[in-house]
DNA sequence: CTGTTAGCGCGTTCAG
DNA sequence: CTGAACGCGCTAACAG
């Protein structure tokens, strides 16, 4: 049975509104602060929030919807979300949507059912209606990794993140490149898909043969076959450009699989842990993704705080990429002659 | 502004105690609840999860907290819970501790002053004094993947797990073995490590020398730091188990980099995702881990509803060897004449 | 600066 | 089975 109110007042004689001014920042008197702090030790009192949140109209929780727990970009998302939140006096509830749609609209309304104060979402795809709910109880929804119509969201420049990849491997000399990408279902693929096609349509004057990007399972898996598809066509890239860290990694899989003599340059996607050992050094292009979750914080305590524009905000940040370290020879395309 | 138990009276005539019955599965006449259902849908009704929480005195919200969030290991687990909790409607605010004692400290009054009903705890090492908030006030506290003294926890039967590992190696003549763990710190690596030095006294009548189990920093990096020292000594091993995922990891990237005929035997632990693709495949020691999950959620779910034996429980799982593939040649000692 | 008073939305008595 | 009344612990007016 937690101590409230009632018994620091017992034990100091002051009343109520003394006690909870003290425990709002108001104006307290040097003595009787240090009477509640004495009472407060002994009680061991704590705040109780749920009857403050009641009160208040807040309940000093946020709700972090992922379209998957298990991926290292979003496991990122939620330790620096989390820890930024949790500084503000914010909990952060996390759910996992498994990819799935109707599992993503169960959470939603699990969420406000639980009065959080705000949202962070991955959206498992671009179909918004999920977020009903929150829109109908003025519940603010930040969209991270995803471009939201009427959203505050917070996304990388997708598109010249690819076309800073094809760049490089054009100017090293690769004119068949391919494409390891998952299906044009979320925003994030299709923008990749789309700016590796104009990339590839600015530098040759053609669109890439859709064999070359043709969408594959977003997984470890998806890039082990889809690098062997591509390698079995009848007329193979010379270089590969991966849309995704899974995809990056199930293609190195491949790769190795492969006489050396017959690898095709690779252009992976984030996979920074691994980055570091891996020789020769895969080129990367790398996503700033504790930026991402900082921005998606800011932006959504902003929002808590009722400040901010009117209109939603789009935050885009800008990728790196990260050239291997022995990879003028790796990157170069094998003489076609 | 949400609707309230008031708006429904306003339009069904009802009382509030008839409503709150309804709400909380008691007997409502027929027609009582048709009325009631129409306003609520009208109304777009939801029940105040805070206000219910003030007066039944529990928040529907439980805490996990993790060493580390960034790891497949805890991710899984994290993964899981939060769904079999909120099954049962409990929200899943998570925390990570960051493998700071003082952070997990803070982390669990924070989470005692958000009024969470129960708690499961990945514990950054074996000092229990940060549980002090969660027993004054009587929360029930779950240990996961370590054994907390006076706390049900669910652990693996790590000695026998290593045990495992170095009985299969021991049988395919293997008679120098290392051990790339970390430091003693934490009740996993004690006991793989305890594990690791019996098996191979016992098979050997002497224990490992000790520069053959000297602690690693338990990271990828570590690995790969790991396995180049051992293969350093004087007189090297000639297989070599690993005690975490990211040991695995970073030992399985220094062995490529040796030569092929140098190359130690290597059995790993838990790394299943790569292990479908990476080929000879690996010989892996596998942790239950979603059963290490659903064994802590409940345990907890249990405690929750009051049940359950009054003397904390402790949960053993076990682990299974899963074979390499190709094994039985990678695994066979290179004759040491 | 402090105390008094009146709820926040809901669950739980107890009568009827 | 239903209704009226009270209070969970705290905050937000007001008075003083």
């Amino acid at each position: 049975m937690p101590a409230t109110y009632k018994d620091i007042r017992r034990l100091t004689g002051l009343s109520l509104a003394t006690i909870s001014k003290y425990y709002n920042g108001g104006n307290v008197l040097g003595p009787n602060r240090e009477l509640i702090e004495k009472a407060a030790a002994q009680l061991d009192y704590q705040v109780n929030n749920v009857a403050r949140g009641l009160r208040s109209r807040r309940s000093m929780t946020v709700g972090v919807i992922l379209d998957e727990l298990a991926s290292t970009f979003n496991t990122t998302i939620v330790s620096r979300i989390e820890e930024r939140l949790r500084e503000a006096g914010y909990g952060t509830i996390i759910c996992d949507s498994r990819q799935d749609a109707a599992s993503q609209t169960d959470v939603m309304r699990f969420l406000v059912g639980k009065m959080v104060d705000g949202i962070v979402v991955v959206p498992v795809d671009d179909d918004d209606t999920f977020l009903a709910p929150a829109r109908a109880r003025g519940v603010p929804v930040v969209a991270v990794d995803r471009l939201v119509r009427g959203t505050d969201s917070v996304v990388i420049d997708n598109r010249t993140a690819i076309a800073s990849a094809v760049s490089l491997l054009g100017t090293v000399g690769h004119r068949t490149i391919g494409l390891l990408a998952g299906p044009d279902t979320t925003y994030t693929m299709r923008e990749r898909r789309a700016g590796f096609r104009d990339a590839v349509q600015r530098r040759t004057g053609v669109a890439p043969r859709s064999e070359l990007t043709a969408p594959e399972h977003i997984s470890i898996e998806g890039g082990y076959a889809g690098l062997r598809r591509l390698m079995r066509l009848s007329a193979p890239p010379t270089a590969v450009v991966c849309a995704n860290y899974d995809l990056t990694l199930g293609a190195t899989v491949a790769l190795n699989e492969l006489e050396p003599g017959s690898r095709p340059a690779l252009v992976g996607f984030d996979n920074l842990e691994l980055a570091r050992l891996i020789r020769p050094r895969p080129t990367l292009v790398t996503q700033p993704v504790e930026d991402l979750a900082m921005e998606a914080a800011e932006l959504l305590l902003q929002r808590l705080a009722g400040e901010g524009p009117d209109a939603p905000v789009t935050v885009m940040l800008d990728t790196t990429l990260l050239v291997g370290h022995e990879s003028t020879y790796e990157l170069r395309s094998t003489p076609s002659t």
